[in-house]
DNA sequence: ACCTGAACACCGTTCAAGT
DNA sequence: ACCTGAACACCGTTCAAGT
């Protein structure tokens, strides 16, 4: 940690990158100590930051969770390009979306900022995080779709919201799956016979 | 204003009932005006009482919510009765659900308190919403199981929290019904063949 | 340029004083 | 008993003053 890579300038730059991550070192370790909402000047006061700082870093909060979650982020990009060789489709969309489904049930804050995201005022970092995830399972979706495994009218912003308000709508992690279990039941192309009606009494 | 209508016994009593009517109405109005969010102080100006007046009426923002469309649940309420005599459960069933997914939808503060229903303190008013929710919606799903349409495993929990979400995460009203869709072709008992798997290649 | 911390604004909650 | 409104506590945001 805080390594002071360029030795030689340690210059205005350096300490503002510095900053940012004793911004989000403290951050993580208070939102696991207290929870997503503790107080920013405490994150601040914890970071030895002036508070003001933070704000600069980091417009919203919002911003600054997507920071602290940046390597499980990463990993779950990195999952979606590799599902993309997986020889089933079908299966790899899931797995991708279990993935995520867990993730942001463990970062409820994550996931209902999520859903507000069309109201709230934008910011770049978290557009970023968004556009991540939707690009990583909107990839997985479309071979599922072209494989014929996945029904071709639903369209990913649908069900990344719909799996990410039950990872909202979820007690834990363990919820949030069965609803994503149902909901899985619900997009598979059953190619069987009946259109979507039911045999009645 | 403050009509003062009992003439003969204005009684402690019956202004007490008078200013929950008066916070309601305001209540009403100003989340017309200003969305759900609407400062409480401001709620207890425009009714002509003291802020902590109000706060004894209704301890929680949720409650003021839930009395401010009390109408609207009633009549939730006594639709699901009716469907109940309806000679296809499982139509009855979704259209209930439909008409639970617009009603949440159109009061989305309403969609998200049920959802930290969990984590927040409870209290009794809200907690009446959620029972009578509950078992509208748990009568319903009863009956399309013994009925055979709907896939015995599921609980009415589950399903409540799933398009309680669905409600959160649509944009609007027209975005949570299509997600209900989906929840629904994936509930159906659909009692053709396969299993849960699909075809592969 | 970047940082600081005090100041500001806002809002929910409580409480002593009224009637 | 019930109500009032001022007081309190808390937190996000801004800004003038430092370096």
């Amino acid at each position: 940690m805080m390594a002071r890579s360029a030795a030689t300038t340690p210059g205005r730059r350096a300490d503002f990158a510095r900053n940012a991550g004793l911004l989000v070192s403290a951050a993580k370790e208070l939102f696991d100590e207290r929870g997503p909402e503790v107080a920013l000047d405490e994150i601040a006061r914890r970071a030895g930051v002036g508070n003001a700082t933070l704000y600069r870093h980091f417009p919203t909060r919002r911003d600054l969770l997507v920071a602290v979650y940046a390597e499980e982020v990463a990993a779950l990009c990195a999952r979606g390009e590799a599902l993309l060789q997986d020889t089933s489709p079908v299966e790899a969309f899931f797995e991708w979306m279990d993935d995520f489904v867990v993730h942001v049930a463990t970062k409820r804050a994550l996931a209902f900022a999520a859903t507000e995201s069309r109201t709230e005022r934008r910011t770049e970092q978290f557009d970023r995080w968004l556009d991540s995830m939707r690009s990583a399972a909107g990839g997985l979706l479309l071979r599922a779709q072209e494989d014929g495994s996945i029904r071709p009218d639903l369209v990913v912003d649908d069900l990344m919201a719909l799996v990410n308000a039950s990872a909202l709508a979820g007690a834990d992690p363990c919820h949030a799956r069965r609803m994503l279990r149902i909901v899985r039941h619900g997009i598979e192309e059953t190619r069987t016979s009946t259109g979507v009606e039911t045999t009645r009494t």
